[in-house]
RNA sequence: GUCUCCUUCGUCUAGUGGUCAGGACAGCGGGUUUUCAUCCCGCCAGCAGGGGUUCGACUCCCCUAGGAGAUGCCA
């Protein structure tokens, strides 16, 4: 039988970095063996169940490019694929795990269950449910089924010996049965089955060779083979991946900011960057690559170079591989990925707005190489479409120079415009430059008080393609703008 | 409290008994450049500590320390 992995999240928030590092590595590793990759839905947590995590989590999957072979969407033969329509199945095995002595059913109370680890925590005992019903004589049982008490069933974990399984990255690892989760619930009072049950069931039946998953689930893994051990069924192989920490050392969350895969894609991070970057948290290829594509990623991924220690996730990396693969798009794509930025900052009306095609593309080739991520594009562009608020004569006025020699620089600009406007770059460089000489600066400061005019700031893109772009109407305007200014700054200084 | 896993530059990592411990991001410095950015060059920085094993340990073993995870009718 080939390699069959899984995905199998709980739509109870939005797809996070974690989350979508263990589908990206299940489904690698499918693809690179030539095996099967499913998508389940692990909805068995009605409290917090959100119809839009499911959404959530169908777009992600979606926009990083993975396509399960099996899914809710795609169906399969081995379905349902959402774990809400196969109770009958969990209510059928739980009810046989009890017949045949491995489970039982529990009468406590969430409140008196609480009440025990409170006491536990204060009194520094071990945690975990003391087993009260576990050997619940006949009668007692009658008596609380005549209470109608909705009962839990539980797990027999083996009081004596222990539970030895095999880990593909962290080898062998064995655990006193004693020290396994004291009889964990298997099928909730609402009936529906816990992860545990739920997910032994399913992998068994989906024929889940390999079960890729983040290192949180080792402690629960022992119980797990427990499990299928009183079901009587073999195990599959198991990889525990190292987890995705934030930058304080724990478990990745909201707390450090983005988390979300839908956050990246409002704020313009590019599916390949997210991929190519979030594969390299725990797994490398060798000393020194480090770009991956998708399809390549397809090809090369393997369990033999993954890392047994966590990861943390880092932001500046992130945006380091997004710059990249920004660069790397050809113009003509990226205009494509711009336009809905600039629709949502509402410098255009729509990509088909006429005549705006041209100005797109300049716009696309000014700002390429200073874009990490596409919503950057807003503070690039802006005066463009915008007028100046306000600005600062410190700003204009270069360091060394005055505001009498700034005024006289931006006014020798203004009389060769025409020029400017009907010149290639090039020239307009030399004019500058040959401009710049004979006024006795250098071409820098005699560019900045035109940057600032024009852009409003000193730093901004390449200025000649600017004003080009800006067109000789607006250039004026602002120049002339600034240069009252300045005449004031004169006269009240003077 | 208990159990489990982990430990190479700030971060991600290469390394599988003999290496000047390599790369990347970040940081810093320099170059190209009309600013910024890109690009190029350089610098800084690491084997958690202690015991063994060995001719020789980052690599193997043990202990300690530190970190993390689990301990839910959440997954």
């Amino acid at each position: 039988m080939g390699i069959r992995v899984r995905y199998a999240p709980s739509p109870t928030g939005l797809q996070h970095i974690g989350g979508i590092r263990t589908a990206l590595f299940n489904y690698f590793f499918a693809k690179s063996r030539g095996g099967e990759f499913i998508l389940r839905i692990e909805d068995t947590d009605r409290e917090r169940y959100s119809e839009a995590a499911l959404t959530d989590l169908y777009d992600t999957l979606k926009w990083l490019g993975i396509e399960a072979d099996e899914s809710p969407e795609k169906g399969g033969e081995y379905g349902s694929y959402v774990q809400s329509e196969r109770t009958e199945i969990y209510r059928e095995y739980a009810r046989r795990l009890v017949e045949s002595g491995h489970a039982y059913y529990c009468y406590c109370s969430q409140d008196r269950l609480e009440k025990l680890r409170e006491k536990q925590k204060k009194d520094k005992q071990d945690f975990g449910y003391n087993r009260r019903c576990r050997t619940l004589s006949e009668s007692e049982i009658e008596e609380y089924q005549q209470e109608s008490i909705k009962p839990v069933i539980r797990l027999k974990i083996p009081l004596e010996g222990e539970t030895v399984f095999n880990d593909y990255l962290l080898g062998e690892i064995s655990k006193k049965n004693i020290d396994i989760s004291p009889d964990p619930v298997l099928l909730k009072s609402d009936k529906y089955p816990t992860y545990h049950l739920a997910n032994v069931i399913d992998d068994h039946f989906m024929n889940i060779t390999h079960i890729l998953r983040a290192q949180e689930w080792l402690p629960s893994c022992p119980l797990h083979i427990v499990l299928y051990n009183a079901l009587g069924w073999k195990a599959p192989q198991y990889c525990h991946l190292p987890m995705v920490m934030g930058d304080n050392g724990q478990k990745l969350s909201k707390r450090h900011g983005a988390t979300a895969v839908k956050e990246f894609i409002e704020q313009g991070y590019l599916p390949e960057a997210i991929i190519n970057y979030v594969s390299l948290i725990g797994w490398s290829y060798d000393d020194s690559r480090e770009f991956f594509t998708k399809q390549e990623l397809e090809k090369l991924f393997t369990l033999d170079k993954l890392s047994k220690s966590p990861g943390v996730f880092d932001y500046k990396k992130l945006e380091w591989f997004n710059g990249h693969y920004i660069r790397q798009k050809s113009n003509e794509e990226l205009k494509e990925l711009l336009i809905p930025y600039l629709v949502k900052c509402e410098f255009i009306e729509s990509e088909t707005m006429p005549g705006m095609t041209t100005f797109l593309d300049e716009i696309t080739a000014l700002s390429k190489e200073r874009l990490k991520v596409l919503s950057d594009i807003k503070d690039l562009v802006w005066f463009f479409f915008r007028e100046i608020d306000t600005y600062f004569p410190e700003d204009i006025i270069p360091k060394k120079l005055d505001a009498a020699k700034t005024i006289e620089i931006l006014e020798t600009i203004k009389s060769h415009l025409s020029d400017v406007f009907s010149k290639s770059e090039d020239k307009v460089e030399e004019l500058f430059k040959t401009l710049a000489e004979a006024a006795g600066v250098t071409l820098g400061n005699f560019i900045m008080p035109l940057r600032v005019a024009v852009t409003g700031s000193n730093v901004s893109p390449p200025i000649i393609g600017s004003l080009k772009l800006l067109g000789i109407e607006k250039t004026t305007a602002r120049i002339e703008r600034v240069v009252n200014i300045l005449k004031d700054e004169v006269s009240n200084n003077g």
